[in-house]
DNA sequence: AAAAAAC
């Protein structure tokens, strides 16, 4: 069954056809129909279903007859996440291009002289996260009377990210006679709730998750017996897997800046996204990765979901997610359209790391598979400090403070192993062999930072529990480092 | 306990 037979217009399906697909996805087949009937939806499917275009589509060719009026947008798409809306967004560019739709991006972030000025000229297409909808809405900037097609994205995340009363507060200031499409990748009862107040007699369409814990991604859980030997193993396995392109989770803001530090202090492409960086500089990088200008991606959350990167390779759990859901939705970003893809999860033998693992194979309802540790010879290359780091530092003195001796899980009874080398670069005849290197080899280091770290004390006490050995707090002090200044500052308010 | 999202 092809495009053509779902009554979209000739120029709307010459746009789909070059963009490159020809036959729709099975929410895209059920609803494009509906959708353009003028029925409302409710589409209970995740990303990576196609649920997109399965909405944006047909909405092209209903918008395509009438006129905006000023401040009078005439339909509404809701999303949780700015990035989620600038994608959409180029959804209905790259649909819409034989059209003259006018489209209006609403996100935090940027300035509001840009947007009121499209508002101002009219907009068939607004698309927006709640708060600065509403903060347009309650300056007077918007009108929401002339809301033909309102589309609710992602409803269950508004939900866990406490944007619930403001998606209500705008759903009740659009008129009755409307048409409203629904989408949740699940349905707790408040989302439930919300489908009965605003939807008028849906069609509902309910597909299966897209590939996400199943056949195309291979999955792997790396256990480590701390926290601070993950980045040592990243490291490797992004120098033996064949990463075309990764995204790297980490489960904090100050994680991910720390882990970008790292990688690229090692000599890896990578670039990082979290909410605490400018929109600008977000959307940059997403493009960069899109556009294969930066291998690497790390990340937080913020990138878990809905993100459409058709070609990822490989996704990393440099932290183990502390909710089950968010796994899926992060290896979900790999083994998109029908590729294949790997997801590596590393996890310390820490209370939490134990937790979040048993949850996550409590709802998938396997079990992730054990690897090794990959034999990474680039990481044995004398970096500065690092013979130091292992001769003069016993383990335990870094080892988190929830690291004291207590039963480790009966599968793997390895107390006796000695630690962080051992862990790091053991069993070399695991691995066949390593396979192409993706990525530059690490630049030596230049000599300064070795002089800086011969007379540097060691840190004493607690140091931040995700460091690694070649983490260095603190430069430009020169030789003479006052103590204090060693003690451990929490960065974050 | 964190992340995201409004100035």
């Amino acid at each position: 069954m092809g495009f053509d037979l779902l009554g979209l217009s000739e120029p709307t399906l010459t746009a789909v056809t070059d963009a490159g697909y020809s036959e729709p996805t099975p929410i895209q087949a059920q609803a494009i129909p509906q959708v353009l009937m003028g029925r409302d939806v409710l589409g209970i499917a995740q990303t990576g279903t196609g649920k997109t275009a399965s909405f944006t589509l047909p909405m092209i060719d209903i918008l395509a007859h009438g006129r905006a009026r000023a401040r009078m947008p005439r339909s509404l798409i809701l999303e949780p996440t700015r990035e989620l809306a600038a994608q959409v967004a180029e959804n209905f560019e790259k649909y819409g291009k034989n059209h003259k739709l006018s489209m209006a991006l609403l996100i935090g972030g940027v300035n509001f002289a840009d947007q009121e000025k499209a508002l101002d000229r009219g907009v068939d297409v607004l698309i927006a996260t709640p708060g600065r909808l509403l903060d347009h809405f309650e300056r007077g900037k918007l009108l929401l009377t002339g809301i033909e097609i309102l589309v609710v994205d992602e409803a269950d995340r508004m939900l866990d990210m406490g944007f619930i009363p403001d998606v209500e507060k705008i759903c009740e200031r659009i008129p009755r006679q409307h048409q409203t499409l629904f989408f949740s990748a699940t349905m707790p009862p408040v989302i439930q709730r919300l489908t009965k107040q605003f939807l008028n007699d849906p069609k509902k369409i309910e597909v299966s998750r897209p590939s996400s814990s199943s056949t195309n991604i291979s999955q792997h859980l790396i256990e480590v017996p701390m926290v601070k030997q993950k980045r040592r193993v990243l490291r490797a396995l992004l120098r033996t897997e064949d990463v075309k392109n990764g995204i790297i989770f980490c489960n904090r803001k100050t994680s991910v800046k720390e882990t970008y530090e790292s990688l690229k202090r090692h000599g890896f492409s990578v670039g990082q996204l979290h909410g605490d960086m400018a929109q600008s500089e977000r959307l940059e990088i997403l493009r960069q990765f899109k556009e294969n200008e930066i291998k690497l991606l790390c990340a937080s959350d913020v990138a878990a979901r809905g993100l459409d990167i058709a070609d990822v390779s490989h996704v990393f759990n440099l932290d183990v997610p502390s909710h089950a859901e968010d796994y899926v939705h992060r290896i979900g970003r790999t083994g998109r359209a029908g590729r294949t893809g790997s997801a590596f999860t590393i996890a310390a033998k820490t209370r939490d790391d134990d937790k979040y693992v048993s949850a996550i194979e409590k709802m998938t309802g396997l079990a992730l598979p054990r690897t090794d540790v990959p034999d990474d010879k680039a990481d044995d290359e004398p970096l500065p400090g690092k013979s130091r780091a292992r001769s003069e530092k016993p383990e335990a003195a870094d080892a988190p403070s929830e690291e004291k001796p207590r039963a480790s899980r009966s599968r793997r009874p390895r107390k006796d192993e000695a630690p962080a080398e051992k862990a790091a670069a053991p069993k070399a005849e695991t691995k066949a062999e390593p396979k192409a290197e993706p990525q530059p080899r690490p630049q030596p280091q230049p000599e300064k930072r070795a002089e800086k770290k011969v007379d540097k004390p060691a840190p004493r006490g607690r140091r931040r529990r995700d460091d690694d050995d070649d983490f260095e707090p603190v430069v430009g002090m020169g030789d003479h480092m006052p103590a204090f200044l060693m003690t451990p500052v929490k960065l974050s308010k």
